[in-house]
DNA sequence: TTCGCCCGTCGAAGCGCTTCGACATCGGGC
DNA sequence: GCCCGATGTCGAAGCGCTTCGACGGGCGAA
């Protein structure tokens, strides 16, 4: 094995000047910088993880807590983990992979044997258990996800208010002047689940200031609620044109008690959602719909952890704008 | 921090003996490491990674290599790291995730730095650039998959063979006398893809052995193609009634073009496959199949990995029985 | 010219752990 | 009763890197 004592005399210089040029701690000639510059390079030397996290504190590796329960959409997930490390590489670290299982005892283990420099964690509960732990274990950490109460903590995640705001706006666009929204399952918004909420105002704010009639309606995850609730739409909104669907597990059997009504999509009504693209590409009527930006959000999660490793302060919830992909489901208001 | 001399204090004895104790590489008394086992927990001692990766050389770490090419069934890769990761912790070992992209530079990279101790490839081509590399890299390794030529390197993964003959004695037992194996792609055979060719080995000898008439039908992963093969081979084996299907992309293909052929599924034709449960599950009728055992295997690569880095000679092939589920595309051959 | 300062470099002291050799103690075999 | 080999423990020497304090030389200011 190569190391820096091997570098540092064949550039002709002391191994601590060796460190220096290549970290950049100190001002260290140009010239100098370049002889040992070629010695690394001639010599091939790569620096000892180990002795590397042993003599300076920094590990350089990021822990990457990803989710396994049941219900976890997996494509979005690794498409999570690879922008994670993609990312990260780009600053300099590697990212080891914890599963959900581990649970807070494999947490506190990569924080104390100080493995790990910072945390990512995905799927993050409203209530997560692991959060009075990741503030005490004074290492630098990012949700993806928002719980209830985050402060002293950092999180991001699609912003949904925006994402509400998004799809009636489209609608208004498209022409039409009554719109609902079919929301999550009541105790959802009972929990104070921000995301869900987030929506619902979103979804409000930007109907009354289009000048839109609007309903919310909250919907239980079931085919029959899909049902119950489309019913209900028709008969208490008549001129309704306009849905937007936030609740996966409704969209599919909710466009098909609209077509079971008599409803065409998206002749006679136009429907949005906020939902996986697979799901929303996969309907028999592919649905114009927000998703969330996988990619973009690792990325973001990367950056704010390389900012507060670095001692900055970053804001305590950062929210991604979110992006509508039209598809075959919304369409202008025909003026029956 | 608290370090093993905190521990050593604590418990009356000297640091090295704290470490024997923990590390059972010396004998120590009973008593003596109770005691320190009892200052362990008091202290809440966690040995420092980097310190332990540079005093011992070893720094309890594996690489896993997971593909992202398009084509490849992220749910199954997701199971496989998981596997890998939960196996690695029942060795005292955490996982690095590093992505394809990163490519020979990155394995490089982890090895040579001592990032990690060992590592697992997945999704390995038949002539994978990374061979020569693994070979000369000084560490440990377990490909996930057979390239086409891997002396001196240790490969795991589904016996293939067995799949194929599984397959033949389902239908066989259920009184099948004449079936066909619709294989991958032309191309792959004349590659010398490892795992198809053994699947064809496997579908003959097992048919011989039966005494059934047989036949084997390349097919290229097109609807087109699959049709075709479908008219053939009513053509040429007209008491067919058995098939054996190898080819992800036309199984769905052509289990329709038998439908529009008039064929019934299982009363007409019995369909069994090789490939994911999710894809064989999916269709109209669904497939009784062999899928891949991506637990299995992630679980037996870190084995592999263990052995090798204790020292233990390996086989450099390793391959895991198949295991067949029925599904409603089999059954008994009905006597028109 | 001299003082003080900054630039560029060096030496040495760790970082926390493992491991090697040494040493003391204790039995058992002759 | 003596020697020898286990057995159990200790001290010290690293592992390879970072970092701190120091130091010499050059330069601008006084």
């Amino acid at each position: 094995m190569v190391k820096i004592t091997d570098v540092a005399r064949r550039a002709g210089v002391s191994p601590s000047t060796v460190s220096y040029a290549l970290s950049r701690k100190r001002p260290i000639s140009e010239e100098t910088r370049q002889r040992v510059e070629a010695a690394v390079r001639e010599l091939g030397y790569r620096p000892h993880a180990g002795a590397r996290a042993l003599g300076g504190s920094r590990s350089n590796v990021l822990a990457l807590v990803v989710p396994l329960r049941a219900g976890i959409d997996v494509p979005v997930v690794m498409r999570f983990a690879v922008s994670v490390v993609t990312a990260a590489r780009g600053h300099d670290h590697d990212v080891l992979l914890l599963t959900q299982e581990e649970g807070e005892e494999g947490l506190r283990r990569v924080a104390d044997t100080a493995l790990v420099d910072a945390l990512i964690l995905m799927d993050v509960q409203l209530r997560d258990p692991r959060l009075p732990l990741l503030r005490s274990l004074g290492r630098p950490s990012v949700m993806i996800g928002f719980p209830s109460e985050a402060t002293g903590l950092t999180c991001i995640d699609l912003d949904f208010r925006a994402a509400g705001e998004a799809c009636v706006e489209h609608l208004a666009g498209l022409g039409h002047r009554v719109v609902a929204l079919v929301g999550s399952p009541p105790e959802v918004y009972v929990r104070g689940t921000a995301f869900a909420q987030r929506v619902v105002q979103g979804f409000t704010g930007a109907a009354d200031r289009a000048g839109l009639a609007s309903a919310v309606h909250p919907c239980e995850a079931t085919p029959a609620a899909a049902r119950r609730v489309a019913e209900r739409l028709l008969r208490e909104q008549p001129a309704l044109t306009g849905v937007v669907v936030h609740n996966e597990a409704v969209l599919e059997p909710l466009v098909d008690a609209f077509a079971r009504l008599g409803l065409r999509v998206p002749g006679d009504l136009s429907i949005t959602a906020i939902c996986p693209d697979a799901l929303a590409e996969g309907l028999r009527v592919p649905v114009t719909s927000i998703a969330l930006p996988a990619a973009e959000v690792g990325a973001r999660a990367v950056e704010l952890l390389m900012r507060k490793l670095a001692g900055e302060e970053v804001p305590e919830a950062t929210l991604l704008p979110p992006r509508l992909t039209r598809r075959a489901s919304t369409g202008p208001r025909t003026l029956a």
